[in-house]
DNA sequence: GAGTTCGGTGAACAACTGTTCACGAGGATA
DNA sequence: TATCCTCGTGAACAGTTGTTCACCGAACTC
């Protein structure tokens, strides 16, 4: 399972504080500690995070169960890193979706845009997301929560610099962001269920996200801030 | 466990197709039946149906395993029946609700009592359904989400009679009733975290439900129909 | 009152679990 | 070169699991 070659160790001058080069044992650890992740994600398509075997995870990862013991305590660190890996990419790729655009409507095109692509790609993750943000693993639950939040505040500041609402208070620039990225939650959920039930279908929950975000935006016509 | 008295069998002259009277083996049955139910429900609290025991369910029920398939074949139906208990009695009085007012401020204060009321007082058969829906066993995510389906197309049937949106194409409709349901299931969890967790925030989570409900309303009145 | 059905029991089964431990191959270091 | 440290191994531990079975008393039927 190692030794493939061993070409020889970076003797070069450690100087200047730069990142010193990835040592092969480093490299190595972090292969296992990958195959023990998507081993994991595997399993977590039709399990959930609390009913997963430590054992399970080795064995679908190919590895001795003492082996998990190095990489993670329990499995529930194991969550909390799946929970960064979905987070942290999508909140990325939204912020920049929404730095390119100041009309609305391309606003909603894009960002929806955004999201089946990367629902899309990370299937696995979203399935995850979507089965563990009630969990009864209480640090992935809350991590979660605290995900969303993170995502609702930053549309929030991105939302104030519209036309429309640029006048309202926080306080309903925060409900409405609150009520875009639950819409945005709840397609996302309904993504991977058509996506894997009738493929075919997908454009029309495509075409619905973008319609119900389209109500949103006209309720901002008609609401009067408090 | 049994034998506390035998009252003299219901000997009545069995004529008339009425209901006949429940022997006491069915009511003895019923009785570990609701135990169990109840276990489980204790158990659910921080477990996931998936992660779910017979053995600690016959264990909560303080009855032997064994006793278990006398009820139920697999965990999952058990699950079953309990999605059934809770939404059951919640649609019967969200129709309720909505058949006592006409103008569209009150059903909202109206619903959200109601719905608030039921929580408060099925706390545990909600933060069941609120983990499995998208539960990782198949049958019970798939119930779920189709007593979901139910109440948005029986809100949707009420929602027609409201006179800013009677003229409204069947599309939009179900398109506000998804929202507006979305909105509740979103509230409802919203509500059991904040129960357990700082019970004397619960006003402000109302008020901001009633709030959300209110936006959606007035969008109404910008939306243009397709 | 005799016979049947039903719902609960406790024992038994093999299978699997999380966790610990001493061990060793081989990269890292000097 | 010799030493240390890291990461994976396989064996072992006691504990729990789902499910089946023969059994039995009490409720029911006639």
């Amino acid at each position: 399972m190692t030794s493939t070659r061993r070409p020889t160790p970076p003797r070069a001058g450690r100087r200047d504080g730069a990142a010193r080069p990835p040592s092969v044992r480093a490299v190595d650890k972090g292969r296992t500690r990958r195959a023990l992740l998507d081993g994991a994600l595997a399993l977590l398509e039709d399990r959930s995070l609390d009913n997963l075997g430590i054992r399970e995870v080795t064995r679908a990862a190919g590895v001795a169960p003492a082996a998990f013991y190095r990489h993670f305590d329990r499995i529930d660190d194991l969550g909390l890193v799946l929970v960064d890996e979905a987070f942290t990419t999508l909140r990325q790729l939204m912020r920049d979706a929404r730095d390119d655009v100041t009309a609305a409507d391309d606003m909603i095109e894009q960002s929806v845009a955004v999201l089946v692509r990367h629902v899309r790609d990370n299937q696995a993750h979203y399935r995850f997301i979507a089965r563990e943000q009630y969990s009864a693993v209480v640090p992935v639950r809350l991590a979660i929560r605290h995900e969303i939040r993170l995502f609702a505040t930053e549309l929030a500041a991105d939302l104030a610099r519209l036309p429309v609402v640029d006048r309202w208070p926080t306080a309903d620039l925060v409900m409405l962001a609150d009520l875009i990225v639950g819409l945005m939650v709840d397609s996302a959920k309904r993504l991977i269920d058509v996506m894997e039930e009738a493929p075919d279908r997908e454009p029309t929950v495509v075409a619905d996200t973008e319609r119900r975000l389209r109500y949103l935006a006209f309720g901002a016509t008609a609401w009067r801030p408090s």
